[in-house]
DNA sequence: TAGAACGTTTAGTTCGAACTAAACAAAGTA
DNA sequence: TACTTTGTTTAGTTCGAACTAAACGTTCTA
């Protein structure tokens, strides 16, 4: 490959590997990904070993995780035992496929221990001494309880306007 | 203090740190908010130490990213030499001030990469043998770069609404 | 000035996520 | 059936972020 093509591929790819630790994923998946959106033709298993320099194993679970969250999308070919991966380019389809995965695991949990907690003080029987204090937590705990409702729907809200977007108006073409 | 409340409180702080690990901050930082929020007076930082159980040396620097973030406020009371911390509690304004830091860092950083790589492609004089892939390395890298930038603007705009929210509304009181 | 009361900084340690190497499973081929 | 080619799983390792312990600097007080 030309020079000028090498040079801006790995600036890119490493770029990328930024992205993706900053955002607490690993830094291979980055580069993995990288190496497959810049690829005309879709890339095999091998390939990619060979592009980016990690072993087979990280290859596959790293590959496994993008494709669960919609990042790339694995390609069969009749004849052809490998599997091929080339990459998603709707980005917004990329958020909602990883806010809708982060919501359905850590986040979700969150928010159901803060209402837990608000439940526990809510249904307590406070010694006249704590009164205020838990008046005070059960406050605060709903107050932070409504946040988290609020940035609930606003997910929602993104997601559902994403598959408006794709679904509705994909069918008059973008 | 009550069961109820000290089960109450030891669930929250939990859960909260829960959230903080994963989005890409120490499990300190959490728990250490989390008492703060939930505390009725501000903390000195030798309470936060007695209630959270960590050292003094991580609070130290946990708390200080928290005040960089606006996440909580340090409250100097005069002939007291301890600084004293209380939470913030506008949540929104505290999403606001991680955003804007975080863009002044490494998603800064990110744009500009695959900025460079663009230019990088652009700029090369390209073997004719590899004209397709340099058009399509072109296509690729202006697609990222562009949603890039509408995430830029995005972000900006999430800072200007809650700017006025708190700025001009305010004055009339929320 | 000595000592106490703070918060900060630093050297060293811990711990877990992400990697490698290699065994393994599955499925085709000779 | 044995061998090859593929992707997956697992045991062990590496490495860095975040912690502890302790030294340190500063400021107030006696």
């Amino acid at each position: 490959m030309g020079q000028d093509l090498t040079t801006a591929r790995e600036n890119f790819i490493q770029g990328i590997s930024r992205i993706t630790t900053f955002w607490g994923f690993p830094k291979a998946m980055g580069a993995i990904f990288g190496a497959i959106y810049l690829s005309p033709a879709p890339l095999s298993l091998d390939e990619i070993v060979q592009q980016v320099g990690v072993t087979k194993g990280a290859v596959s679970t790293n590959i496994r995780n993008l494709e669960r969250l919609g990042v790339v999308h694995k390609i069969i070919k009749m004849g052809d035992r490998k599997d091929y991966y080339n990459a998603e380019t709707d980005f917004w389809k990329i958020i909602k496929g990883i806010l809708r995965e982060r919501e359905k695991n850590e986040f979700d949990r969150a928010i159901k221990s803060v209402g837990e907690s608000l439940d526990i003080v809510r249904s307590s029987d406070p010694d006249p001494a704590e009164k205020d204090l838990t008046l005070f937590y059960e406050e605060r705990l709903k107050s932070l309880k409504q946040f988290f409702d609020s940035l609930d729907k606003l997910v929602a809200t993104i997601i559902a306007i994403d598959d408006l977007r794709s679904g509705v108006l994909g069918k008059f073409g973008k």
